[in-house]
DNA sequence: GGGAGGATTTGCT
DNA sequence: GCAAATCCTCCCG
């Protein structure tokens, strides 16, 4: 017989550990995204993880500033940072406070509250496109730095929520390089997804960008 | 389906 | 100044 899904927040301890063994833990489980129009649920099919302050990849490795302050913090917040001058993406910090660990949510399949969300992504071609790819699901949930530092264990009714859900198996999780990361940061294996999923993004390598003329 | 080029602004060196 | 944990459109095959 099939358990029912565990509509339970997943507490601040399941964070509260290494985030490579956070990262695939997370696949399969429901990012709930509460809005004055209704919630949306997200299923959760690719996510990276950025380990602390000696990945070269990670927005830590040079410190501590404004912009990366919750990374430093407790596990269990959201990290949500502005990017290419247009972009948001998401991240769930991880480990104990101090060790500025997180995983970059990168992909999912929306499961509720579709309708919502394709207003703000007119370009989606299909629904398997709504949150293909980190800005794309943080514009699809209408997540932006004003939910920077959320506590996602704080329970409902919160911005912010992560269902315990039903875990999946790890023969279903792959894992292969970072994508979109510089230099010597991009070679660890540390992007996860769910095998065969739809929702996942394409890997890209990184490419430096020249000068506009 | 994949590559090239542009968009657009913040944050840090 | 310039790179950035990206995406979109256009064009080709």
């Amino acid at each position: 017989m099939i358990a029912a899904p565990d509509r339970t927040p997943l507490p601040r301890e399941f964070f509260d550990r290494p985030v490579l063994e956070v990262a695939p833990d997370l696949l399969g489980r429901t990012l709930v995204r509460s809005t004055p129009e209704g919630p949306i649920h997200l299923r959760l099919t690719e996510v990276e993880a950025y380990d602390g302050m000696k990945d070269p990849g990670s927005h830590a490795y040079r410190g501590r500033t404004r912009r990366n302050a919750v990374m430093f913090g407790p596990p269990g917040y959201a990290y949500v940072y502005f990017t290419y001058g247009m972009w948001h993406c998401m991240n769930l910090v991880c480990g104990p406070d101090g060790i500025a660990s997180a995983v970059l949510l990168r992909a999912g399949e929306i499961t509720e509250g579709a309708e919502l969300t394709r207003s703000r992504r007119r370009s989606a071609r299909n629904d398997k496109e709504l949150a293909k790819g980190p800005a794309r699901l943080a514009t699809a949930l209408d997540i932006d730095r004003a939910l920077d530092g959320t506590d996602v264990c704080a329970g409902l009714p919160s911005p912010l929520s992560i269902l315990t859900g039903v875990p999946i198996s790890d023969e279903q999780v792959r894992n292969g390089p970072r994508t979109g990361v510089s230099g010597e940061g991009g070679v660890h294996p540390w992007r996860f997804w769910i095998a065969n999923d739809p929702t996942v993004s394409p890997y890209r390598a990184h490419k430096p960008r020249r000068r506009s003329t």
